[in-house]
RNA sequence: UGGGGCGUCGUCAAGCGGUAAGACACCAGCCUUUGGAGCUGGCAUUCCCAGGUUCGAAUCCUGGCGCCCCAGCCA
């Protein structure tokens, strides 16, 4: 079992607590044994995130196992695609299930005689009622429901309408199984819940084997069961189907699991909803499953987060049953905390404009030592050129600066990073525009690396990109998905609605420092003051970079300029 | 008089009868060849409300109030 470290402290949450106790009490001879369960439709997303590390991590802290288990009962919305992307993800958080890999549909023959059983027991019946008529005989919220007309059929018609639904004889919806529990629970999933219904698809794995199919309740408690499993953590939503969870392994005498409760995540401006995250995949506002955009964990991988942020994340987030809001910054924070560790320093200007060092010799190229990463002093140090004509951050300098700007205005002085100090002596214009379009400057010899000479202060540092030396490549800017910090809950809405047009910004031109030529996915950098980036897995190519950024650096600066207006 | 949950700082979240942890955010300052990082300090006399029990209550009791989930042959 993989144990990511987490520098998290000891978690604990009412679920380890009662897992602590179990294991006290020696119940389940002190097995700790869980199961992520998802449904292959669709991607797993940063709220899935949650559930795994829950599920697994408790099961590592404990000496326990986890399983992977799909949950494939329903052959019309499940894909084989879908399953290779959330074994992926999985992996790539870092956990690891070993040879316990499963599909409920590997259960669809023991299910079978479980129903069998259930209905030799007088615990199940084949109604003959449509879907319609099924909802109209449960009742409503505050009313009871009234029995099936077939409730009370024999034990042999029973079966043998069964055997004939598996048979194919009847069409699809015109027959189901259903518990026969009772009509008139205030909790509507014990009125005589479906346990199977005919449909005709072609299973991903069953193919056209069953034209029956079992529904969620039935199948999920036993399929814990089978598998030994002794903690079966969920979301709240199904805290009202425990009871039915339990009545089937009762009356089945099979190993009984615990389902144990908890609040689903959710962040704040992002989605994380799997239903909804479909709407907007399938509308095309985005570019896939794996849009960077997305809180999906192919997203988020492509977008440049790492496994342990996410990990780390998820450690704490807690984990309880009242259902709250998590900020975004908290996800942002994570992985700024581990990439300010790990990743590079490089220098890129993503808004160029053009400087001239007047006293600078032309054609002169120096190889100036450039420090990888001052957090880590393994990480070493590289060497970047240094020319008469450079680039830096247009946002760098201001012809007419408010106060405690630190950075580039006529007659100031700052530093080049790893470079020399400069100081603007002209500032040439567009006559049309009126647009800046390239400053002239002097340099200081005797500040050669960014060492002051004399001992003088020199408040501002300006990254900077030597033209001929430069790198061209596309920047993909990401801002929040929504608009609002939380998608619309009204009647109807639609999640399209809920998407800021602001949540991609794409640049062009930009100027990398040369050594980023072969920069691979899978690596974050970090653009000297603005941010971490990481090469887009799709489309990045040699000769024609795209960055991602994964998320900007905390920018005083800019709290102090918004402050000011 | 349907059933099931939940209410502690702006946001998460500890607390389990002995007098409100921590994190993010925010604010102030220090430091800095990233206005990054780091460091220091501040940030709930009060725990949805009202009564009650107790020497003592966020924790126990009673009664309110508020919010969420459930009427798929989805999971």
């Amino acid at each position: 079992m993989a144990t990511p470290n987490t520098d998290a402290n000891e978690n604990t949450d009412f679920i380890r607590e009662i897992v602590a106790r179990d294991i006290e009490n020696n119940k389940n001879e002190g097995r700790v044994h869980t199961r992520f369960p998802p449904e292959p439709n669709g991607y797993l997303h940063i709220g899935h995130a949650k559930a795994i590390c829950l599920d697994f991590g408790i099961a590592a802290e404990n000496n326990g196992l986890c399983n992977l288990r799909f949950d494939d009962t329903n052959p019309i919305k499940e894909e084989t695609h879908f399953v290779d992307s959330m074994i992926e993800d999985i992996r790539w958080l870092g956990w690891n299930w070993d040879d316990r890999l499963f599909h409920a549909s590997d259960y669809f023959d023991q299910l079978f005689e479980f129903a069998l059983r259930l209905i030799n027991d007088g615990h199940a019946y084949v109604c003959d009622l449509t879907a319609e008529q099924i909802r109209e005989y449960r009742g409503t919220l505050t009313e009871p429901g009234k029995n099936s007309p077939n409730r009370d059929r024999t034990v042999e018609e029973n079966l043998d309408l069964f055997n004939r639904m598996r048979a194919g004889e009847f069409e699809d919806g015109t027959r189901t199984l259903r518990a026969k529990i009772d009509m008139g629970s205030g909790n509507l999933n014990m009125r005589d819940p479906v346990i199977y219904r005919i449909m005709r698809a072609t299973h991903h794995r069953t193919s056209d084997k069953w034209c029956i199919y079992p529904m969620y309740d039935f199948t999920h408690c036993l399929s814990d069961s089978l598998e030994g499993v002794t903690h079966s953590l969920c979301d709240l939503d199904f805290e009202d189907h425990r009871p039915l969870y339990d009545w089937f392994l009762d009356q089945l005498g099979a190993h009984h699991p615990q389902q144990i409760e908890f609040a689903r995540l959710n962040i704040s401006y992002t989605i994380t909803s799997k239903r909804k995250l479909k709407r907007i995949v399938d509308s095309g506002k985005v570019t896939g499953w794996d849009d960077p955009r997305l809180p999906t964990l192919s997203g988020l991988r492509r977008r440049g987060y790492t496994p342990s942020s996410i990990r780390n994340f998820c450690d704490r987030i807690g984990v309880a049953k009242r259902e709250s809001l998590v900020d975004m910054a908290l996800l942002e924070f994570t992985v700024r905390e581990n990439l300010n560790l790990i990743a590079p320093r490089v220098m890129a200007v993503l808004r160029p404009l053009k400087v001239v060092i007047d006293n600078y010799p032309e054609g002169q190229v120096e190889d100036l030592e450039a420090i990888n990463n001052p957090e880590d002093s393994e990480a070493g140090s590289r060497t970047v050129p240094f020319s008469r004509e450079i680039f830096i951050e247009r946002s760098d300098f201001m012809e007419d600066p408010p106060r405690k700007f630190f950075r580039l205005s006529p007659g100031s002085e700052v530093r080049l990073k790893h470079a020399y100090f400069i100081t603007c002596t002209e500032v040439i214009k567009d006559e049309q525009s009126g647009e800046v379009t390239e400053l002239h400057c002097t340099y200081d010899p005797k500040s050669r690396g960014g060492a002051s000479p004399d001992g003088r202060r020199v408040k501002g540092t300006l990254h900077w990109v030597s033209q001929a030396h430069a790198v061209d490549a596309d920047v993909r800017l990401y801002e929040s998905l929504l608009k609002e910090e939380v998608p619309s809950e009204k009647e109807g809405a639609d999640p399209i609605d809920d998407l800021s047009p602001n949540s991609l910004e794409v640049l062009t031109g930009c100027k990398l420092e040369p050594g980023l030529a072969d920069a691979k996915p899978g690596t974050g950098y970090q653009f000297l003051r603005q941010g971490y980036f990481t090469p887009d897995s799709v489309d990045s190519k040699p000769g024609a970079l795209v960055f991602n950024r994964t998320v900007g650096l905390r920018d005083s600066w800019a709290k102090i300029s918004k402050k000011k207006k």
